[in-house]
RNA sequence: GCCCCCGUAGCUCAGCCGGAUAGAGCAAGCGACUUCUAAUCGCUAGGCCGCAGGUUCGAGUCCUGCCGGGGGCGCCA
């Protein structure tokens, strides 16, 4: 056995044993029923009674939420099915008539107080028992309120972060980290077993870390540390191939080049030596990557070094977002996977290589489709173009008529060798019924030939596992719209954590009464949330718009961004319970009470939770769990500024109920979303 | 060239498997702190929902075309 085998071996007798803690751990918290939850009941009892009253087993139905300072009523009900199949006018003269008289009939008098229409609404208004028993509902549960089961016979692979060894973090992998993150923490929360998976690029262009740091061991600068001189290599690399590419000499370097060549590759100064240099380079760098992949000791040796500095320098970005990702697992360690089943590809003819001839062939039946008119010239020249660049390579052709390279001509292994060793691996370790990619926009492209590739080598079936590539905008600069560049937005990562601390710091509203302590770990724990905020409350498919140089419109944009707002929320609910110092008095202890058209709205909201965390699973969109946060804590506020809780030595029962449940269900929401809430702010 | 995303208030965005008078936040203006601590609350103002057709009883939402902005199209990851 190889070096490299030997340490995957070991590695995925770890993996297995962190899965099975992982298992364990899912099975030891079970998540509360879905159906159970007061807004699901009352909505399986309306279905019920509008599934008698027509006849009609198959009953569809829409509700809306409404204000009854506004409508008199707490939702509307629309029968979608049957205004489209009726029309609006006999909707509403036939149809709209008979369900209010339904919703307003003995079955639902317990709950409906009062049914109205108008148009094509049937508007129900709920007793206000009913509400104060919601609220009760979500006391009993505490911290558990929202989980639901919804997810309970899924695993799910979530795989996100994934930095690239021997470079830096940019903001792309913050937000994947973190999108990643509060998405796992939902379908947990939704009752799955989820297998979270940092990702690590640690194999594609290594052979130029192994040659490089060998050859360039001589030139580094002597303060360069092991971690630094990684990043340098991959510094050279493109310093050399911007060189070589642009076929210019040392003249047309700008300093920052001119520097690194020189020191580099000393005595290469015209364009033909820096060639030489650079292929010089790469064959002693392909060499190397060769002898890593069949396992050489000494190379895996210094390999596995280098995976380990770079992560070790990773560390400090995890660690400010306090974000741990259980499974850290190399793509080296999907590599024999890959290989070998390619291999098989091979000998079942389901992978081939793309030979002259074959492309010939090809070329043969587009010029037959131009003659045909069937498509354009321009349509096969680019087909002819794209078929000629994969000669030599090991293909596998897919369902949509496009290819997926698997392996280079030089029979090296690419990164789609190891991302569909990794789909293999990820059935046989964890069958998983879901994998979710957490990955940039950018590589639609790719995941959607790799899924396509799955299924064609049978590693995967149309149902199962279930893929998904979840996907988000970049980072753009907001004074020219323009993405940043890596190297642009490389920097500011960790920085701009820094800095939201301190600004967060410094704005303590209950300062005189914190320790140093309290005051830190609140900040900390606002600049995650404001961060977190700020990318999450909008559509993650959009870009998020950043200022360059100064940070103190960035920091301002986070203040803005609603997280700081919903803390500060839970924060001033959690102030009064504190205040009262006693449990809240339960529904029973409540006699006769006046239940506020705000109070009303406020609790819906909080109902709501559960199916805003199921949906937020379900369409891959932290964004409506963001939202909703914002929403509750939004009436809430407004509501804490005019109903008083407590006044002198009188505590107002249902008030304080309202106000525990409004405090449970921001925090357990605000936890999802990575944001612990501190006791103080 | 092909493909993808986005055009809604001055700005940032919700709303998108069609439904009540198109909603928030920020910015602007006015008002509220001896308080359950104002990181807050209340009020005011602000919209040919990019344009043009089409489908429909009904379109910001669906379809087609166009215009404008951004991105992707490596034997890199």
């Amino acid at each position: 056995m190889n070096e490299l085998a030997k340490h995957n071996e070991a590695r995925r007798q770890e993996i297995i044993k962190l899965r099975d803690i992982i298992r364990k751990r899912r099975a030891e918290s079970p998540v509360p029923s879905f159906a159970d939850y007061p807004l699901t009941r009352l909505q399986e009892r309306i279905t019920h009674v509008l599934r008698e009253h027509s006849g009609q087993a198959d009953v569809t139905w829409e509700i809306d939420v409404l204000d009854r300072s506004k409508f008199g009523a707490d939702f509307a009900v629309r029968l979608t099915g049957l205004l489209k199949e009726h029309g609006s006018k006999e909707y509403i003269e036939s149809d709209v008539p008979r369900i209010a008289e339904a919703l307003a009939g003995p079955e639902l008098a317990d709950v409906v107080a009062q049914v109205t229409h108008k148009g094509i609404y049937v508007n129900v208004r709920l007793v206000n028992h009913w509400f104060l028993a919601g609220v009760q509902a979500v006391i009993d549960l505490a911290e558990r309120f929202g989980h639901n089961d919804t997810r309970s016979s899924r695993a799910q692979v979530v795989d996100y972060s994934s930095p690239n060894v021997a470079k830096v973090l940019h903001a792309g992998h913050f937000r994947s980290t973190m999108i990643g993150h509060v998405l796992a923490n939902l379908y947990e929360a939704c009752g799955a077993v989820v297998y979270r998976i940092n990702h690590i690029n640690d194999f594609g262009g290594f052979g130029f870390m192994l040659e490089g740091f060998r050859r360039f061991d001589p030139y580094f600068p002597p303060t360069l540390g092991n971690n630094e001189r990684l990043l340098e290599i991959y510094a050279i690399r493109r310093t050399l191939e911007r060189a070589v590419a642009a076929s210019e000499g040392l003249s047309a370097a700008d300093e920052r080049e001119h520097q690194i060549l020189t020191r580099y590759f000393p005595g290469a100064s015209t364009a033909e030596e820096l060639r030489a240099a650079y292929e010089g380079f790469v064959a002693a760098a392909d060499e190397r990557f060769q002898k890593l992949e069949e396992g050489d000791a000494d190379e895996v040796a210094l390999w596995r070094r280098m995976v380990e500095w770079s992560l070790a320098g990773f560390q400090p970005f995890y660690t400010a977002l306090d974000i741990d990702i259980d499974f850290v697992i190399g793509e080296s360690f999907y590599l024999e996977a890959g290989n070998s089943l390619v291999d098989e590809a091979i000998s079942n003819g389901s992978a081939f290589e793309l030979t002259k001839r074959r492309v010939c062939e090809e070329v043969a039946e587009l010029d037959r489709a131009v003659a045909a008119e069937e498509i354009t010239i321009p349509m096969r020249d680019q087909a002819v173009a794209l078929l000629e660049k994969d000669i030599g390579a090991i293909v596998v052709p897919l369902p949509s008529g496009e290819r997926l390279v698997v392996r280079r001509s030089d029979g090296r292994s690419i990164y789609a060798t190891r991302d569909l060793g990794a789909i293999k691996l990820r059935r046989e370790i964890f069958d998983p019924t879901d994998i979710n990619y957490v990955v940039g926009q950018e590589q639609r492209v790719h995941f959607n030939r790799l899924f396509q590739a799955a299924q064609v080598l049978g590693i995967a079936t149309a149902t199962k596992p279930k893929f998904q590539h979840t996907y988000f905008g970049f980072y753009v600069d907001a004074a020219t719209g323009k993405k940043l560049s890596s190297r642009e937005s490389v920097a500011g990562v960790n920085e701009l954590l820094a800095a939201a601390v301190t600004h967060f710091r410094a704005r303590s509203a209950e300062g005189g009464t914190m320790t140093e302590e309290e005051l830190d770990q609140a900040a900390r724990q606002l600049a995650v949330g404001s961060i977190v905020f700020n990318d999450l409350k909008r559509d993650m498919k959009g870009s998020v718009s950043i200022a360059r140089g100064d940070l103190t419109p960035i920091i301002a944009d986070f203040e803005k961004s609603g997280g700081p707002y919903v803390v500060y929320s839970a924060c001033r609910a959690r102030a009064i319970l504190r205040k009262y110092g006693k449990p809240v008095p339960h529904l029973r202890e409540i006699g006769a009470f006046e239940l506020s058209d705000q109070e009303a709205l406020l609790i819906f909201r909080i109902l709501e939770f559960p199916d805003k965390a199921a949906k937020a699973a379900d369409e891959d969109n932290p964004s409506i769990l963001v939202r909703h946060l914002l929403e509750i804590a939004g009436i809430y506020n407004s509501y804490y500024a005019s109903a008083p809780v407590l006044e002198g030595n009188k505590a107002n029962k249902s008030r304080l109920m309202i106000t525990r449940a409004a405090q449970l269900v921001l925090t357990t929401g605000l936890k999802l979303c990575h944001v612990e809430c501190p006791p103080k702010i």
